[in-house]
Parts: C-alpha cells; sequence; structure tokens
DNA sequence: CCCAACGTGTTA
DNA sequence: TAACACGTTGGG
C-alpha cells in the first residue's frame, strides 16, 4: 500500500483491447477454440479468452493506469510537440512493468528503448541501465508465455529466416553499469494471493487447487550467459542520451508462417505425413492451419481487388548504415524509414530501420449481401449448458488471449502522434510471396460517405448522418449494426 | 451491475 | 511445454 515503488506495486495494469484495430472490430468467428468454448457457441465457457481472429493488435493501457510516480493518467493529448506528448503519456515497462510518465522519470535521459510494436511499451531507463532483459525479469521465462502468443499468434508474414539481425548486441561493451542508485527493485509481479477453496462444494468444480499453499517461487537465477540480450533488437545509439526505439520481433509467432509456407507454398508432401523436424509442433499445426483455413476463406471473400501498391521493391537490405543519414536507396516517400529516423532523432531517439518495418494491412472484407454469420446473441436459447461458473456464468463469454507486449509490428507513424498504433495483422494469404502493404493511417480512413444499398444507388442518409444516430446506440446495439454491413461496420 | 477478457496458476 | 481454468480487472 504504501507508495513502494516496486514495479508491480499496486499497479498491475492488464492491457485491454484497443477496440479500433481490425480485429477488435471484428465479430467471432465462431470456428476457433476460444469461440467454441465460449457458451455462446455451446462451449462451456470455461477458457474465457477472446476468439483468436479477434485479438486485438495494440493493446492498450487501462484508463485507470497512472504514473507511478506523479499519479497522473496520460496526458499526451494535452500538448501539442511529438517530445511533449511523448513525455506526457504512460509508458509501461515490459520488464518491471513500471508505468510512469518518462518526463517524470529521474534519470532524465537515460537509455530506454521504446518498444514501437505496441503502445505505450518500452523498456524503461532504469531497467536498462541494470542491463536487465525480458529473460531476467519476473517472470523469468522472458516474455509473456509462449502460451497466449502461441495460440493468440497473430498472422504476419514477417521474419527473415536468418541474416537480418543487423545490429545484435550494442557495440558498448557494456558499461559496467555504476551501482550508483542501484536500487535493486525487485518489484516484479507479486504473488498476490492465493485462494483458498472451502471443502465444501456441491458443484462438480472440476479441478481442485489449493493444496494448502503452495506457491513457490523460483529464485532467481543467473543463467550463464549474462548479457545476451534476447532477440530483440535494439539500437543502442545512445550517444548522449536518447531513447531507442527497437521494432521487430522475434516472438514466438512465426510458426503460422512456417506452416503456411510448408503446407501451402511448398509442394512438400502429397501426402502430407509430417515432416522429420517437426516433433513438437504437431499439435500446432492442428491449429494453426485451422486458423490458416479460416484466413484463407476470409481472404477468399476479400478477394483485395484494390490497386496494387507499388510497394514490394527492397527487400534486400544492406543495411550498414550506422549512423542513419545515408539512407542508401530508400525508395523516396512519405515514412521511409530514413524520415522516421529523423523524426525521432529529432526527439532524441534513435529508430529502427530494418528492411521491415511497414506493417501491411488488410483489406477488409468485401461487402457481400448476406451477413450469414450470427455473432451474438444467436445462439442462447434453450441451451443451457450445466457450466458452473463462480460469479458470471451467464451466456455469454468471450475469451481472449494475445497478449501483447510484443509480438506486433512496428511502425512508426508520422503524423500527429510519434507512434502509429492501430496497425493490423497481416494476413497469411494463400498466396505465397509475402507482401506488405503500408499501413493505413489512422486519420484519414476513406471510408465512403455514402451507403450504397442493394439496388445500385445509394441511401439517402450519408455517412454523418448515419454516425450520428449509431452514436445513440448502445455498444450492443452497434455490435449489431457492424454486421449489419460492411460500411457500417466501417463506420 | 454485467459482461468481456487478461494474465497467471494448475494440470495433463 | 501446451492446454486448461479462473479470479479479477476493465469498459460501458
Ligand atoms: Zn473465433
Ligand atoms: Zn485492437
Ligand atoms: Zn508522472
Ligand atoms: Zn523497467
Amino acid at each position: 500500500m504504501s507508495s513502494s515503488k516496486g514495479a508491480g506495486a499496486g499497479a498491475r495494469r492488464r492491457r485491454t483491447r484497443c477496440r479500433k484495430c481490425k480485429a477488435c472490430l471484428r465479430s467471432e468467428c465462431g470456428e476457433c477454440h476460444f469461440c467454441k468454448d465460449m457458451k455462446k457457441f455451446g462451449g462451456p465457457g470455461r477458457m474465457k479468452q477472446s476468439c483468436l481472429q479477434r485479438q486485438c493488435t495494440a493493446p492498450v493501457l487501462p484508463h485507470t493506469a497512472v504514473c507511478l510516480v506523479c499519479g497522473e493518467a496520460g496526458k499526451e493529448d494535452t500538448v501539442e510537440g511529438e517530445e511533449e506528448k511523448f513525455n506526457l503519456s504512460l509508458m509501461e515497462c515490459t520488464i518491471c512493468n513500471e508505468i510512469v510518465h518518462p518526463g517524470c522519470l529521474k534519470m532524465g535521459r537515460a537509455e530506454g528503448v521504446i518498444n514501437n510494436e505496441i503502445p505505450n511499451c518500452w523498456e524503461c531507463p532504469k531497467c536498462k541501465r541494470e542491463g536487465k532483459s525480458m529473460k531476467d525479469s519476473g517472470d523469468g521465462t522472458g516474455k509473456r508465455r509462449s502460451d497466449n502468443g502461441e495460440e493468440g499468434v497473430r498472422w504476419k508474414l514477417t521474419d527473415e529466416p536468418a541474416q537480418n539481425k543487423k545490429k545484435l548486441a550494442p557495440p558498448t561493451p557494456l558499461p559496467q553499469l555504476s551501482a550508483e542508485e542501484s536500487q535493486v527493485q525487485a518489484g516484479i509481479h507479486k504473488r498476490k494471493k492465493e485462494k483458498e477453496l472451502p471443502p465444501l462444494d456441491t458443484g462438480p468444480k472440476k479441478k481442485l487447487k489449493g493444496t494448502r499453499e503452495k506457491h513457490l517461487k523460483k529464485a532467481s537465477d543467473q543463467p550463464p550467459d549474462g548479457n545476451k540480450l534476447q532477440s530483440m533488437q535494439t539500437w543502442s545509439r545512445t550517444g548522449s542520451g536518447d531513447f531507442e526505439v527497437k521494432g521487430t520481433i522475434s516472438h514466438p509467432s512465426i510458426h503460422l508462417n512456417q506452416i503456411t509456407a510448408s503446407d501451402l507454398e511448398k509442394p512438400k508432401v502429397p501426402s502430407g505425413p509430417l515432416e522429420p523436424s517437426a516433433q513438437s509442433d504437431k499439435s500446432h499445426q492442428r491449429e494453426k492451419l485451422e486458423r490458416f483455413k479460416q484466413m484463407c476463406q476470409m481472404l477468399e471473400r476479400v478477394k483485395n481487388s484494390s490497386s496494387s501498391s507499388s510497394s514490394s521493391d527492397s527487400d534486400s537490405d544492406t543495411d550498414s548504415r550506422g549512423s542513419d543519414g545515408s539512407s542508401g536507396g530508400v525508395s523516396s516517400r512519405a515514412a521511409s524509414p530514413a524520415t522516421r529516423s529523423q523524426r525521432l532523432a529529432a526527439l532524441g531517439f534513435s529508430a529502427s530501420e530494418e528492411e521491415e518495418e511497414e506493417e501491411e494491412e488488410e483489406e477488409e472484407e468485401e461487402e457481400e449481401g448476406g451477413r450469414r454469420n450470427g455473432g451474438s446473441e444467436t445462439a442462447r436459447n434453450g441451451k443451457q449448458p450445466k457450466a458452473r461458473g463462480n460469479s458470471q456464468e451467464k451466456e455469454n463469454n468471450h475469451p481472449a488471449r494475445l497478449q501483447c507486449r510484443q509480438g506486433l509490428r512496428d511502425v512508426v507513424a508520422h503524423g500527429t502522434q510519434f507512434l502509429n498504433w492501430p496497425l493490423v495483422p497481416s494476413p497469411p494469404k494463400p498466396l505465397l510471396q509475402l507482401e506488405r502493404h503500408v499501413v493505413r493511417p489512422p486519420p484519414d480512413s476513406p471510408e465512403p460517405d455514402s451507403l450504397p444499398l442493394d439496388s445500385g444507388s445509394d441511401h439517402i442518409m450519408q455517412r454523418d448522418v448515419w454516425l450520428a444516430v449509431f452514436q445513440y446506440l448502445s455498444y450492443r446495439e452497434l455490435c449489431v449494426c457492424m454486421r449489419v454491413c460492411r460500411t457500417w461496420s466501417r463506420w
């Protein structure tokens, strides 16, 4: 209770969906594992996770999040400059989980590593100084459990086989961090409380867990290799204290790619036994394939007929750009890496300019005449699974699982905000050849102003009128509307 | 208040 | 380790 700085000290903020990305706007697929688990779809509803196809690509901090230093919420909206925005925004450290305003940090300009994969996410200067990486952080396993990530793998076709990894270990031999204020804040996560369940239980409670107190904690161990940064890359350009921006993820999220590539792109084995090397992926293959299948269906509908965007050239990146500036041969155009870097550099950050940057975006489903999918309150008639929930065992359950933190793409925006997050995962296109489109800028979405009708003409009411109407609807009703047609959904 | 879900503990 | 479960947080 006191104001202990401990990382997670009283602040166990869970991230929540942004509700803006495509995934968030979609409705349940009804076919994935989690959907099947939902009571809505006849499942027991025990998992309480969200549909795999609805996993948010840019989870945000809850509104209740506040700076551990000043106790205030994010105020980036109150200022103009990007730097100001940054300093007043809340940033959550992926290592210690502390949420602070960069501007409230005492160590003004240490090297903070901004994670542009997720909104308001970085590795705070404090942790960086200690040379911690996620691996050593509280959970020892470095990242989120493969669980969420794996199940919630987002479809991205990015990642390179090998090579790449441009800059690995920081050129800096590792500055002997002076222990000046080494306040070993062992904040980490707190175990919270343990639950105990009364011996009395008239219901089939499934698992029995409270065996007294059996929570054991893993002692902090020190792996041999102290500094072997994880796979993320970080640009250490800490000249005089700058922030670093790291991008690129190399987390467990490539499986799908592999599967896709293996099963679809390559002839591989006709019968499809399995690969000799794949052994533990077996179970996952199923899931992945399932997901892939769904995606394919989706894509079929989509069929993206948009004009091709010309932006799939430069692949080989010979990088070697030690210090920005010379943008070798970057295509000259708006958000080129160089531009990003410069922008960030202007703020005192360095940007990661991988060969991969821009995220490509999905095309959104095409409007088709029928919306057969029911999604929400359709199946809830006499269906009453015996499920015995604890608190909420109603009839609706939507679980989801993707946790965020990393695994998302990195993109730096260039508009009013310094980073552009509402990006979307890339759909595994049945076609081989991963191509990427530029992220669709959030500000100006080319949504139609009119509502096309089946008759061919447009509805008399225009978008703004509809929107005015929509604002009086409840969320639930809006969801229903969104299922009516694509245009409404987009609006 | 109700419902959706995040993140972690537990079990297989 | 992956899958399952669930308490509890978060949003409306
Ligand atoms: Zn689903
Ligand atoms: Zn989202
Ligand atoms: Zn603050
Ligand atoms: Zn930290």
